[in-house]
DNA sequence: TTGTACGCGTTATCAA
DNA sequence: TTGATAACGCGTACAA
């Protein structure tokens, strides 16, 4: 069946007695070229199956339809949703979509962003790693004059386009939510990185409080790595610590987990003596028991404005449009975790 | 800083009085070539700072380092770590890989496969839709000579590579361990699709009961979508018919989800009245309470081995190399939720 | 060991 | 509107 070679232009050029630039035109969309050539170069390009050699219309235009995509962990339910996004609308502008994953290692996040340079992307959509301070792979991506648009992780010292949720927001939202629920001792778990993320969540939490005239506690307030086993000791800390509390804002679904597990093995009953939220909105949180309340960051449609800003670089082209920032606002999903009965 | 004009070999050439040719070789590592020249070649090479234009090199050479891989759910926990294993050994080897999600609509799986020939890639690596029923696009790929891997969603119609978990084994790993518990009134839930997978389980399931002298009852077999509602639905629906049962095999985590949702709800302890194993070890499995027991299927490893029998296809070349089938052991991943009191 | 010459398939720039 | 020609950057026979 498949024939062994691959059709060209010329070989539809040979078929129509006309050259292979009168048939790339006709491909291409060209104005320069007659309705009935280009019906005839369409017809005998079907006829003859001909597939277009994107490698070298890539080395000939200089475009590749190339988007590579860099995030911390492809396993990730947040980022595997954006980049669900992003493929979406990259997918229905025929352009394609490279994945790598840095596994916030810095190593892995310049040899990435090298590669993608290297099969000559026509731009990047990445995410920062944890422990990145050094941005001189995402400047020569700049400095090529290729798109390049940061979401989630980002950081001031690159003027690019870039895409957040309102950290703040979330953080503000979980905290409100939790006092009107009649909490006042509410605890907080977070993360002491480089990141805005989680200053802007803990800023949330803090001007939540006092908003509502209640005094931030620093004994109410635990920093760490906010896995499952760092919410776990936190939560056994404040137990210990014999700190009066009633809720649990953390900034991160997994650690909050590790407070579920902890108060219910101390037979503390959720949410009515201490009320409970996390941040994310992961998959495993309506599975919980009870359901964990959590802040959705609307990772798809996260991904849908990382590459709307994406193309509207790429097609501003040389004239250095000034870079947007997008800032989603989350939404707070209330589960049984923090919903107390009417009081 | 950054030179607007990308350095080539020719620049390299030029700098050293020698013949594009030359640097290629040097950099190519072809030995062909002085040892004196080639540390020459390399020292400019690092002096100008030349990147390879990998678009160029594949144009000629008809070699892209690229990997198209489709899967149905980018944002499925399980198949995202499998592609995660499959850019690890990939990335090691200087390959980068594309994804495509089918979403498993039939035609996107289609658009997915051709939009990769486009782009040359040098193989595929991919799951089947769920609803697949034609297989010409592969046969394109396979008619081509490109290397092709199906992992976990397979098909007899392909002669190709392919890598499963071993869903019989997974199926009969799960029930004996039932019964070791002491059940034998143990349902099964199910879906009915072409897809061998569910088959397997099936018959796992089955032949344990027989290896155990307890006779498969029909009236325990549940078959659905193996979503969360399907397994709740089951789960009321055993519950009505006042069937007698002590344990729950589901074919899916998810369904095993519902079913501890309603057996909870109904004041049933897990696993003294009912015990309950699923299948896939979604992350959520560990969270949920009690925790569910659940086969893992090693996804990350077998995404390491549908990149290695890709490599294998890939170098065997042109030599139609035997198909060759990998089946991975599944492994019972024991929690509480069907974790009696020794009896 | 190195150079010469050409081609991979397409697109861009002329000129007609 | 179409054709002729060159070029994108690299790899590889073949010759030297």
């Amino acid at each position: 069946m498949a024939n062994n070679k691959k059709t060209t232009i010329h070989d539809i050029a040979q078929k129509l007695n006309v050259t292979a630039s009168t048939v790339s035109r006709a491909l291409n969309e060209n104005p320069r070229i007659s309705e009935n050539t280009r019906k005839a170069v369409l017809k005998a390009a079907k006829e003859l199956n001909y597939e277009p050699n994107q490698i070298a219309s890539a080395l000939r235009s200089g475009r590749t339809q190339l988007i590579g995509m860099l995030v911390p962990n492809i396993n990730r339910a947040f980022f595997s949703s954006i980049i669900r996004g992003v493929e979406e609308v990259a997918n229905s502008l025929d352009y394609r979509v490279i994945v790598s994953q840095s596994s916030e290692i810095f190593e892995n996040e310049e040899s990435a962003v090298k590669a993608f340079l290297n099969v000559r992307v026509d731009g990047i959509i990445a995410s920062i790693g944890k422990n990145t301070e050094n941005f001189d792979h995402y400047k020569q991506v700049l400095d090529r004059g290729l798109p390049l648009v940061l979401f989630d992780r980002t950081t001031a010292d690159l003027q690019t386009s870039q895409v957040v949720i309102d950290d703040y927001q979330g953080g503000y939202l979980a905290t409100s939510h939790l006092i009107a629920q009649g909490c006042t001792r509410i605890a907080h778990f977070t993360m002491e990185r480089k990141i805005d993320i989680y200053k802007e969540r803990y800023r949330g939490y803090t001007n939540a409080l006092l908003d509502h005239n209640i005094k931030p506690d620093e004994n109410l307030l635990f920093s760490g790595n906010l896995q499952l086993e760092d919410g776990r000791e936190h939560t056994l800390a404040l137990l210990q610590k014999n700190q009066e509390f009633d809720a649990i804002f953390s900034a991160s679904d997994y650690a909050a987990m590790g407070a579920m597990q902890v108060l219910k093995e101390k037979g503390l009953k959720i949410p009515d003596d201490v009320a409970l939220v996390g941040f994310l909105n992961e998959p495993f949180t309506s599975f919980t028991d009870p359901p964990l309340t959590s802040v959705n960051q609307f990772p798809i449609e996260m991904g849908h404005t990382a590459a709307n800003l994406f193309f509207d670089a790429l097609h501003a082209g040389k004239k250095k449009v000034v870079p947007k920032k997008t800032v989603l606002q989350p939404e707070l999903i209330v589960r049984a975790s923090s919903l107390k009965e009417k009081h």
